[in-house]
DNA sequence: AACAATTATTTAATCGTTTAAACAAATTTA
DNA sequence: TAAATTTGTTTAAACGATTAAATAATTGTT
């Protein structure tokens, strides 16, 4: 039969037993092993199955102060790097009972403490957060009210936090030097203009990289749009980058949304990858497989990065003031645009 | 000055204002409106601000037996199409400030059956469903259970149920009218293996169009895959399509993934498309964009699908019994993989 | 048999809200 | 001016669980 709306509570229970809600829900909690009677306990937990009792989240929240729930804030969950990582995450957390909300802030500071404060007034056990800039206050104000929150991505050094990301600087140099390695002489960087530090230890990297090579300040070059920016901008980016005298023999892609809307333009001109101009770009790039060159470029691992993040988070729930900073190390995944062997 | 952890509720107002939990509450929610002094409701305004007040939604839910969340579930976050619905759905339920929990089934009944519960379970004021193939008893069990739910891109004919998807007959024929026209004779489909309604409209709108344009039995033929099969089964289905005789002269992919796995796989070949054969989609395949034809697809109007759905659900809410149907009209983007002009 | 110790169960407060109903004070009506 | 009405505020029960503390029942000890 089917339970008719009206939901079944412990009380329900207890009626029909003829016992205390207590004594319920010590049996249904398993609380109290072993001082409660055989028989009693087995009485309630055969109700609990025939009368099909679903606890209620809520009235237990209220009590215990616990809902189970992480927040998961990203700049977009539309994005593809972002959506992997969400749904690792939600098995992650699947695994240990915890439901995950998300919300995308879009690099808006604004939307990005609304989100804060939607998550926190929902009682969120905890955060994964990938922050935009600007927010390093906001955050600050979170370990304030002992909310609990992992960083993930995205590093602020000037905050002591949990946090798991990528050593971006590495992986920068990673591609350089692979790209170095081919023989290439000039090499261009299209990323972000931003105050994200992960975002700048990308260029670090391919700066620090460039000098360690023999790549002086004239013969690299850098392009920095917009973190909202739509193709145009970067088009005109990879345009100008591309018309500089004596004109670059390979560009690295600080995203993978730069690296999509570059390519396609690229795509567009007669220029002949990998011989004429090579390629590497940030981010799982499969979308870019069919390039007729298919990308080079670094692999973060995805998987470790959001499951450890998850990890961390969860563990320190109850217990801690430890703080995790973990980076991994991309892995450069070398494919047609950079030259064959 | 930041607040110190320990969280203000009602009471704490009501102490400082020196009235009653009651009338901070009456007066915070603007109920009994002109029926409160104005200077106590300005006192106890000023003092909820100053305090930073947030009021507990665990507690509030537990009483008015709301929680202005509602769950989403599809077969994988992952996914673009539903990353890309998810954002939209996102965007719109927080316009009304509602929040989305979402959950990826997989394609498996099981795991769908536990999302359900789980999010039953947190008391999701509704439920937005991308279904999956056998679960249509627990969408009645849900509706006999009063949750409100809205059906999103599959369809279950023999449940009356709200829903809003693609007019996927009409879709898949458009595809072939396109490629008719376009002087096609031979006309492959590669679509899934499956029980889904909407896949299988899919099917006989083929299968009715090219009735209805002259292609003969003989002169199309179809594939199907397993819904949750990997780039080999794709690409072996191709293969078989292609190695035909006489060989198809146009295909038509039920869905991005299976696109972007075949076309990978056409892209290997010596074929010339669309001069040798034509490609079309279903689907945004924006990551085909750099296949050296860019796929001509049937656009699904995503964001008006996930508007429309959310809203379906949310004013449906309180009212109503009214069962809502809507099925939109995909649009063929045409583009070179059939050809110029 | 009296008392202690152990085992089993209940009582009742609590979490932070909402809200019907009761009450009190001020104002209007007859 | 007493009664009726309106206005302003409080009381107290509820929502559905958890859990410390109290109590009751049983068993063990001497």
């Amino acid at each position: 039969m089917a339970d008719h709306g009206k939901k079944v509570c412990l009380k329900d229970i207890a009626e029909k037993v003829g016992v205390s809600t207590a004594l319920v829900s010590y049996v249904l909690n398993n609380k109290k092993e072993g001082r409660i009677s055989k028989d009693v306990a087995e009485k309630i937990r055969e109700a609990a199955r025939l009368m099909n009792y679903r606890p209620n989240q809520i009235a237990k929240s209220l009590k215990t102060n616990r809902t189970d729930t992480i927040g998961m804030i990203v700049a977009d969950i539309s994005n593809p790097y972002f959506s992997s990582l969400a749904r690792i995450i939600e098995d992650e957390a699947d695994k240990r009972n915890y439901t995950v909300i998300i919300g995308s802030s879009d690099e808006n500071p604004e939307k990005f403490a609304k989100l804060i404060e939607t998550f926190t007034g929902r009682n969120v056990d905890g955060l994964l957060i990938a922050a935009t800039a600007g927010t390093e206050d906001q955050l600050r104000q979170l370990q304030e009210q002992k909310v609990p929150f992992v960083l993930v991505d995205r590093y602020f050094p000037g905050l002591t936090s949990n946090y798991v990301g990528l050593d971006n600087y590495n992986a920068s140099w990673k591609a350089v030097q692979h790209l170095a390695e081919k023989g290439r002489q000039r090499i261009g960087l299209i990323t972000y203009e931003s105050q994200l530090f992960h975002i700048n230890e990308r260029k670090r990297g391919f700066l620090e990289a460039c000098k360690y090579f023999g790549i002086s300040a004239r013969r690299h070059m850098i392009r920095q749009v917009g973190i909202k920016s739509y193709s145009a901008e970067i088009i005109a980016a990879t345009k100008e980058l591309l018309s500089a005298d004596p004109a670059p023999d390979a560009l690295l892609f600080a995203s993978n949304r730069i690296a999509e809307h570059a390519v396609k333009y690229i795509n567009t001109l007669s220029l002949k990858v990998p011989d004429q101009l090579a390629l590497v770009s940030f981010d799982e790039t499969e979308c870019l497989d069919l390039f007729y060159a298919p990308l080079t470029y670094l692999r973060q691992p995805l998987k470790e990065m959001g499951k450890e993040a998850t990890r961390i988070l969860l563990d320190g729930l109850d217990s801690s003031v430890r703080v995790t900073q973990v980076n991994m190390e991309a892995e450069l995944v070398v494919r047609q645009s950079t030259g064959t062997t």
